[in-house]
DNA sequence: GCACAGGTAGATT
DNA sequence: AATCTACCTGTG
């Protein structure tokens, strides 16, 4: 149960506490908890512990689980390998000063690696609830149904574990009409073996036809997948912040989700998705108007 | 009591 | 093709 000391995280990536609690509690992830002075998250099969210290990042784990192992799934989860600080500096900032605010606000944001699954059942969770309470229905599910961790937490649990529970089992958690559409993804991923597989190694758009047939997933949810799931930063979720955002400080009012998406990709480039992920923060945090 | 919350799908016009 | 509306539950 116990972890180990704080370690230093090697070759680790630069940001401060705020972005750090952004990342890890804003909305791409809904499996972070923050403690007194660090964060504890759960991901697969991984539970570690960061915290920043004197603008380094330490990391904890289970002492059952290796430093290097570890290391090994941090990387991998913050995408270490992929050059967050040029991404960014290749967005339109220069001549859009709502997103240099934004940048200048969240100073090493990063868009999360989650394992595919995860990202799909929790976005499934999250429709017009807020987080907290995509936090609150998460654990609840994990507690009922994932498997146990090493520190003796659960994680979420895998979706033939789902489909093998009732709709009824999933209300428990307080789904409510998402215990549905999550059964019924559920049980045609049962019916369709590697689908998930299939869609991460498909083209963006491809991946985004297969992911809105499954049940209760539309073009948000596909995207949020798409984007916090897989790697794509081109995809450009729009939900309400994000509408608002570029209705009101984009001056973009009555423009259809369609021609939204047009000027997403056209002003924002590759990476929407990572301006996306600026603007959102920047807007929940009162700094952009909302 | 009631509007609203990181939506989607099906009905209606 | 564009605009309603029902769907659960918690919160302010």
């Amino acid at each position: 149960m116990a972890f180990t000391q704080w370690q230093t995280w090697p070759d680790g990536p630069k940001f401060n506490k705020r972005t750090l609690a952004e990342i890890l509690d804003g909305g791409q992830t809904f499996r972070w908890n923050e403690k007194t002075d660090f964060f504890e998250g759960r991901w697969g099969g991984n539970v570690l512990r960061l915290r920043i210290n004197k603008s380094s990042i330490e990391f904890a784990a289970p002492k059952e689980i290796e430093s290097a192992q570890a290391v090994e799934a941090l990387n991998h989860y913050l995408a270490t390998e992929s050059d967050f600080e040029a991404l960014t500096d290749a967005l339109p900032w220069r001549s859009d000063p709502i997103l240099k605010t934004a940048i200048e606000a969240f100073p090493g944001l990063r868009i999360l690696r989650q394992p595919l699954d995860e990202t799909l059942f929790c976005f499934l969770c999250s429709s017009t609830k807020q987080i907290p309470q995509i936090k609150a229905i998460c654990e609840a599910i994990a507690d009922d149904l994932g498997e146990t961790l090493a520190d003796g937490s659960k994680a979420l649990p895998s979706w033939r574990r789902i489909a093998e529970v009732g709709e009824t089992r999933l209300r428990a958690a307080k789904l409510g009409y998402r215990a549905k559409y999550i059964h019924q993804t559920a049980l045609f991923l049962a019916d369709h073996p590697n689908y998930l597989e299939k869609i991460e190694a498909s083209s963006t758009e491809d991946a985004r036809d297969l992911l809105m047939q499954l049940p209760g997933v539309g073009r948000k949810i596909a995207d949020c997948v798409l984007l916090f799931g897989a790697a794509r930063l081109e995809a450009f979720p729009i939900d309400t912040w994000v509408q608002k955002i570029l209705s009101r400080a984009y001056g973009l009012n009555d423009w259809k989700t369609g021609q939204l998406l047009e000027f997403a990709h056209a002003h924002f480039g590759t990476s929407a998705g990572l301006a996306q992920q600026y603007l959102f923060a920047a807007a929940r945090a009162g700094i952009i108007a909302k």
